[in-house]
DNA sequence: TTGCGTGCAAAGGTTTTGCATGGCA
DNA sequence: TGCCATGCAAAACCTTTGCACGCAA
Protein backbone atom coordinates (compact mmCIF):
# COMPACT_ATOMS: atom_id res chain seq x y z
CA UNK A 1 0.00 0.00 0.00
CA UNK A 2 1.33 3.60 -0.70
CA UNK A 3 -0.34 6.79 -0.16
CA UNK A 4 -0.51 9.55 -2.02
CA UNK A 5 1.18 12.42 -0.52
CA UNK A 6 1.87 16.46 -1.56
CA UNK A 7 5.41 16.12 -1.83
CA UNK A 8 5.22 12.49 -4.21
CA UNK A 9 3.23 15.21 -6.43
CA UNK A 10 5.26 17.94 -5.98
CA UNK A 11 8.28 16.10 -6.56
CA UNK A 12 7.12 14.22 -9.76
CA UNK A 13 5.75 17.02 -11.40
CA UNK A 14 9.22 18.81 -10.83
CA UNK A 15 11.73 16.29 -12.27
CA UNK A 16 8.65 15.94 -15.17
CA UNK A 17 9.28 19.75 -15.74
CA UNK A 18 12.91 19.53 -15.67
CA UNK A 19 12.59 16.94 -18.43
CA UNK A 20 15.94 16.80 -20.23
CA UNK A 21 17.76 18.07 -17.50
CA UNK A 22 20.05 15.96 -14.80
CA UNK A 23 18.92 17.28 -11.00
CA UNK A 24 21.10 16.42 -8.10
CA UNK A 25 19.46 15.92 -4.86
CA UNK A 26 20.71 18.94 -3.61
CA UNK A 27 19.21 20.61 -6.52
CA UNK A 28 16.05 19.47 -5.85
CA UNK A 29 16.07 20.30 -2.29
CA UNK A 30 17.06 24.13 -3.02
CA UNK A 31 14.17 24.13 -5.65
CA UNK A 32 11.69 23.52 -3.11
CA UNK A 33 13.14 25.86 -0.23
CA UNK A 34 13.17 28.38 -2.72
CA UNK A 35 9.71 27.74 -3.58
CA UNK A 36 9.06 28.32 0.27
CA UNK A 37 7.63 24.59 0.04
CA UNK A 38 10.39 22.49 1.58
CA UNK A 39 10.40 18.46 1.68
CA UNK A 40 13.03 16.99 3.98
CA UNK A 41 15.97 15.51 2.25
CA UNK A 42 15.99 12.39 3.51
CA UNK A 43 12.70 12.61 1.58
CA UNK A 44 13.99 13.70 -1.18
CA UNK A 45 16.56 10.63 -1.40
CA UNK A 46 13.85 8.23 -0.45
CA UNK A 47 11.41 9.14 -3.07
CA UNK A 48 14.12 9.96 -5.98
CA UNK A 49 14.70 5.93 -5.35
CA UNK A 50 11.78 5.14 -5.40
CA UNK A 51 11.22 6.55 -8.47
CA UNK A 52 14.56 5.28 -10.14
CA UNK A 53 13.13 1.56 -8.99
CA UNK A 54 9.72 2.22 -10.45
CA UNK A 55 11.51 3.52 -14.18
CA UNK A 56 10.50 7.13 -13.99
CA UNK A 57 13.68 8.77 -13.11
CA UNK A 58 17.24 7.20 -13.91
CA UNK A 59 20.18 7.92 -11.98
CA UNK A 60 23.97 7.63 -12.67
CA UNK A 61 26.97 9.47 -12.15
CA UNK A 62 28.83 11.34 -14.08
CA UNK A 63 33.00 11.42 -13.74
CA UNK A 64 34.15 14.22 -12.00
CA UNK A 65 31.10 14.42 -10.17
CA UNK A 66 30.28 14.12 -6.84
CA UNK A 67 26.81 12.93 -6.39
CA UNK A 68 24.43 11.35 -8.47
CA UNK A 69 22.34 12.77 -11.09
CA UNK A 70 18.39 12.20 -12.06
CA UNK A 71 16.57 12.69 -15.32
CA UNK A 72 12.80 12.29 -15.80
CA UNK A 73 12.07 9.40 -18.37
CA UNK A 74 8.80 9.04 -18.23
CA UNK A 75 6.15 7.09 -16.54
CA UNK A 76 5.30 4.55 -19.75
CA UNK A 77 8.82 3.77 -20.44
CA UNK A 78 9.00 3.49 -24.57
CA UNK A 79 11.11 1.44 -25.86
CA UNK A 80 15.09 0.92 -24.08
CA UNK A 81 16.94 2.55 -26.63
CA UNK A 82 16.32 5.74 -24.09
CA UNK A 83 18.79 8.32 -24.26
CA UNK A 84 22.97 8.89 -24.22
CA UNK A 85 24.89 11.33 -23.39
CA UNK A 86 27.86 13.24 -24.60
CA UNK A 87 30.09 14.74 -22.39
CA UNK A 88 32.25 17.39 -24.02
CA UNK A 89 35.72 17.40 -22.36
CA UNK A 90 36.77 20.83 -22.73
CA UNK A 91 33.73 23.12 -21.52
CA UNK A 92 31.70 19.88 -19.44
CA UNK A 93 28.77 20.45 -20.78
CA UNK A 94 26.29 17.37 -21.41
CA UNK A 95 24.13 16.93 -24.36
CA UNK A 96 21.62 14.31 -25.05
CA UNK A 97 21.89 12.07 -27.90
CA UNK A 98 18.56 10.24 -29.35
CA UNK A 99 19.29 8.66 -32.70
CA UNK A 100 18.89 5.29 -34.95
CA UNK A 101 22.60 5.09 -35.26
CA UNK A 102 23.32 4.47 -32.17
CA UNK A 103 20.68 2.34 -31.43
CA UNK A 104 21.71 -0.10 -34.34
CA UNK A 105 25.15 0.36 -32.43
CA UNK A 106 23.79 -0.93 -29.39
CA UNK A 107 21.97 -3.44 -31.27
CA UNK A 108 25.04 -4.96 -33.28
CA UNK A 109 27.04 -4.38 -30.20
CA UNK A 110 24.60 -6.62 -28.43
CA UNK A 111 24.20 -9.29 -31.30
CA UNK A 112 27.41 -9.90 -32.63
CA UNK A 113 29.59 -9.04 -29.70
CA UNK A 114 27.46 -10.33 -26.80
CA UNK A 115 27.56 -7.34 -24.85
CA UNK A 116 24.69 -5.88 -23.30
CA UNK A 117 25.17 -1.62 -23.45
CA UNK A 118 23.68 0.26 -20.30
CA UNK A 119 22.41 3.81 -22.34
CA UNK A 120 22.16 5.15 -19.08
CA UNK A 121 25.93 4.46 -18.09
CA UNK A 122 27.61 5.13 -21.32
CA UNK A 123 29.36 8.61 -21.69
CA UNK A 124 30.66 9.52 -24.64
CA UNK A 125 33.53 11.82 -24.06
CA UNK A 126 34.80 13.93 -26.71
CA UNK A 127 34.21 17.94 -28.08
CA UNK A 128 31.53 19.47 -28.48
CA UNK A 129 30.59 21.71 -31.51
CA UNK A 130 31.41 25.06 -29.90
CA UNK A 131 34.52 23.86 -28.41
CA UNK A 132 35.70 22.42 -31.79
CA UNK A 133 35.60 26.22 -32.94
CA UNK A 134 37.66 27.06 -30.38
CA UNK A 135 36.19 29.36 -28.67
CA UNK A 136 35.12 27.67 -25.85
CA UNK A 137 36.51 28.42 -22.05
CA UNK A 138 33.54 27.62 -20.06
CA UNK B 1 58.38 20.49 -11.48
CA UNK B 2 57.00 16.86 -10.08
CA UNK B 3 59.25 14.54 -8.06
CA UNK B 4 59.46 10.65 -8.56
CA UNK B 5 58.81 9.38 -5.22
CA UNK B 6 58.61 5.89 -4.02
CA UNK B 7 54.98 6.09 -3.16
CA UNK B 8 54.30 7.15 -6.72
CA UNK B 9 56.44 4.34 -8.23
CA UNK B 10 54.69 1.51 -6.08
CA UNK B 11 51.05 2.80 -6.35
CA UNK B 12 51.49 2.61 -10.75
CA UNK B 13 53.59 -0.77 -10.80
CA UNK B 14 50.10 -1.55 -9.07
CA UNK B 15 47.65 0.15 -11.01
CA UNK B 16 49.23 -1.12 -13.96
CA UNK B 17 49.38 -4.98 -12.41
CA UNK B 18 45.94 -4.42 -11.55
CA UNK B 19 45.03 -4.03 -15.52
CA UNK B 20 41.64 -5.02 -16.38
CA UNK B 21 40.28 -4.63 -12.64
CA UNK B 22 38.79 -1.82 -10.94
CA UNK B 23 39.83 -0.83 -7.69
CA UNK B 24 38.54 1.77 -5.21
CA UNK B 25 41.18 4.27 -3.38
CA UNK B 26 40.13 1.92 -0.19
CA UNK B 27 41.22 -1.13 -2.12
CA UNK B 28 44.59 0.30 -2.87
CA UNK B 29 44.70 1.83 0.45
CA UNK B 30 44.13 -1.71 1.94
CA UNK B 31 46.35 -3.15 -0.33
CA UNK B 32 49.65 -1.19 0.75
CA UNK B 33 48.92 -1.56 4.38
CA UNK B 34 48.77 -5.16 3.79
CA UNK B 35 51.80 -5.30 2.10
CA UNK B 36 53.58 -3.48 5.17
CA UNK B 37 54.12 -0.59 3.32
CA UNK B 38 51.30 1.76 3.75
CA UNK B 39 50.69 4.79 1.65
CA UNK B 40 48.19 7.84 3.52
CA UNK B 41 45.49 7.64 2.27
CA UNK B 42 44.97 11.15 1.08
CA UNK B 43 48.01 10.54 -0.72
CA UNK B 44 46.55 7.65 -2.57
CA UNK B 45 43.56 10.21 -3.53
CA UNK B 46 45.92 12.97 -4.78
CA UNK B 47 48.28 10.76 -6.91
CA UNK B 48 44.89 8.71 -8.45
CA UNK B 49 43.61 12.46 -8.86
CA UNK B 50 46.94 13.33 -10.76
CA UNK B 51 47.03 9.65 -12.82
CA UNK B 52 43.12 10.08 -13.57
CA UNK B 53 44.04 13.46 -15.82
CA UNK B 54 47.25 12.28 -17.08
CA UNK B 55 45.17 9.90 -18.47
CA UNK B 56 46.95 6.76 -17.60
CA UNK B 57 44.42 5.74 -15.18
CA UNK B 58 40.33 6.19 -15.82
CA UNK B 59 37.90 7.27 -13.07
CA UNK B 60 34.41 6.16 -13.10
CA UNK B 61 31.52 4.60 -10.40
CA UNK B 62 29.49 1.69 -10.93
CA UNK B 63 25.55 2.01 -9.90
CA UNK B 64 24.94 1.58 -6.58
CA UNK B 65 28.42 1.43 -5.54
CA UNK B 66 29.37 4.42 -2.76
CA UNK B 67 32.63 5.12 -4.24
CA UNK B 68 34.51 5.98 -7.12
CA UNK B 69 36.63 2.86 -9.45
CA UNK B 70 39.84 3.56 -10.66
CA UNK B 71 41.40 1.60 -13.46
CA UNK B 72 45.08 1.30 -15.50
CA UNK B 73 44.41 2.05 -19.14
CA UNK B 74 48.28 2.96 -20.15
CA UNK B 75 50.21 5.04 -20.51
CA UNK B 76 50.59 4.81 -24.29
CA UNK B 77 48.51 7.79 -24.82
CA UNK B 78 45.96 9.42 -27.87
CA UNK B 79 47.52 7.23 -31.42
CA UNK B 80 44.76 6.51 -33.93
CA UNK B 81 43.30 3.63 -34.34
CA UNK B 82 42.88 2.20 -31.10
CA UNK B 83 40.10 0.93 -29.73
CA UNK B 84 37.34 1.32 -27.55
CA UNK B 85 36.33 -0.25 -24.38
CA UNK B 86 33.73 -2.22 -23.46
CA UNK B 87 32.82 -2.77 -19.28
CA UNK B 88 31.26 -4.75 -17.52
CA UNK B 89 29.38 -3.34 -14.77
CA UNK B 90 28.85 -6.26 -12.96
CA UNK B 91 32.03 -8.61 -13.04
CA UNK B 92 34.46 -5.89 -14.03
CA UNK B 93 35.97 -6.93 -17.07
CA UNK B 94 37.10 -4.84 -19.56
CA UNK B 95 36.79 -6.05 -23.38
CA UNK B 96 38.24 -4.31 -26.20
CA UNK B 97 36.18 -3.08 -29.39
CA UNK B 98 37.36 -2.68 -32.93
CA UNK B 99 34.49 -2.92 -35.44
CA UNK B 100 33.41 -0.97 -38.66
CA UNK B 101 30.06 -0.26 -36.71
CA UNK B 102 31.08 1.68 -34.15
CA UNK B 103 33.75 3.33 -36.83
CA UNK B 104 30.80 4.75 -38.64
CA UNK B 105 28.77 5.89 -35.69
CA UNK B 106 31.76 8.15 -34.71
CA UNK B 107 31.65 9.35 -38.44
CA UNK B 108 28.03 10.05 -37.77
CA UNK B 109 27.98 11.97 -34.94
CA UNK B 110 30.62 14.03 -36.02
CA UNK B 111 29.10 14.91 -39.12
CA UNK B 112 25.20 14.93 -37.90
CA UNK B 113 25.16 15.91 -34.32
CA UNK B 114 28.68 17.55 -34.74
CA UNK B 115 30.74 16.33 -31.71
CA UNK B 116 34.39 14.88 -32.02
CA UNK B 117 34.07 11.50 -29.84
CA UNK B 118 37.56 10.84 -28.04
CA UNK B 119 37.60 6.76 -28.49
CA UNK B 120 40.28 6.52 -25.92
CA UNK B 121 37.99 8.31 -23.08
CA UNK B 122 34.87 6.72 -24.24
CA UNK B 123 33.76 3.62 -22.64
CA UNK B 124 30.70 1.72 -23.05
CA UNK B 125 28.98 0.22 -20.01
CA UNK B 126 27.09 -2.51 -19.80
CA UNK B 127 26.57 -6.72 -19.26
CA UNK B 128 29.27 -8.91 -20.90
CA UNK B 129 28.22 -12.25 -22.15
CA UNK B 130 29.30 -14.47 -19.25
CA UNK B 131 27.15 -12.52 -16.66
CA UNK B 132 24.06 -11.87 -19.08
CA UNK B 133 24.01 -15.83 -18.72
CA UNK B 134 23.47 -14.82 -14.94
CA UNK B 135 26.51 -17.02 -13.64
CA UNK B 136 28.58 -14.20 -12.73
CA UNK B 137 28.77 -12.75 -9.75
CA UNK B 138 31.53 -10.21 -9.64
C1' DT C 1 -7.76 4.03 13.17
C1' DT C 2 -3.89 2.06 10.77
C1' DG C 3 0.50 2.22 9.21
C1' DC C 4 2.96 4.55 5.43
C1' DG C 5 5.35 8.95 4.64
C1' DT C 6 7.78 12.76 6.43
C1' DG C 7 11.25 15.59 8.78
C1' DC C 8 14.88 16.19 11.89
C1' DA C 9 19.09 14.98 13.51
C1' DA C 10 22.66 11.90 13.77
C1' DA C 11 25.34 8.33 11.81
C1' DG C 12 28.08 6.32 8.06
C1' DG C 13 31.00 6.38 4.33
C1' DT C 14 33.89 8.78 0.86
C1' DT C 15 36.80 12.47 -0.56
C1' DT C 16 39.14 16.86 0.27
C1' DT C 17 41.89 20.12 2.86
C1' DG C 18 45.22 22.40 6.26
C1' DC C 19 49.47 22.12 7.99
C1' DA C 20 53.85 20.44 9.64
C1' DT C 21 57.29 17.25 8.19
C1' DG C 22 59.85 14.35 4.93
C1' DG C 23 62.56 13.60 0.96
C1' DC C 24 63.74 14.29 -4.15
C1' DA C 25 66.52 16.99 -7.25
C1' DT D 1 68.76 23.94 0.06
C1' DG D 2 64.42 24.78 -2.21
C1' DC D 3 60.02 23.03 -2.70
C1' DC D 4 57.05 19.38 -3.99
C1' DA D 5 55.05 15.23 -1.87
C1' DT D 6 53.43 12.94 2.10
C1' DG D 7 50.75 11.79 6.28
C1' DC D 8 47.74 12.77 9.88
C1' DA D 9 43.68 14.54 11.48
C1' DA D 10 39.91 17.24 10.77
C1' DA D 11 36.64 19.08 7.77
C1' DA D 12 33.52 18.79 4.04
C1' DC D 13 30.35 16.13 1.40
C1' DC D 14 26.86 12.98 0.03
C1' DT D 15 23.63 9.54 1.42
C1' DT D 16 21.38 6.57 4.71
C1' DT D 17 19.11 5.53 9.05
C1' DG D 18 16.43 5.83 13.59
C1' DC D 19 12.62 7.60 15.58
C1' DA D 20 8.55 10.25 16.67
C1' DC D 21 4.91 12.58 14.58
C1' DG D 22 1.75 13.72 10.66
C1' DC D 23 -1.50 12.45 7.49
C1' DA D 24 -3.79 9.64 3.57
C1' DA D 25 -7.01 6.01 3.06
Amino acid sequence: MTYQTKQKEMLLEYLKASEGNHLTAADVCEYFKSQGLPIGQSTVYRRLESLVSEGIIKKYTIDNQASACFEYVGEHSHHEGCCYHLKCEKCGKLFHLHCEEIEALEDHIGKEHEFSIDPVRTVFYGTCKDCNKGGCHD
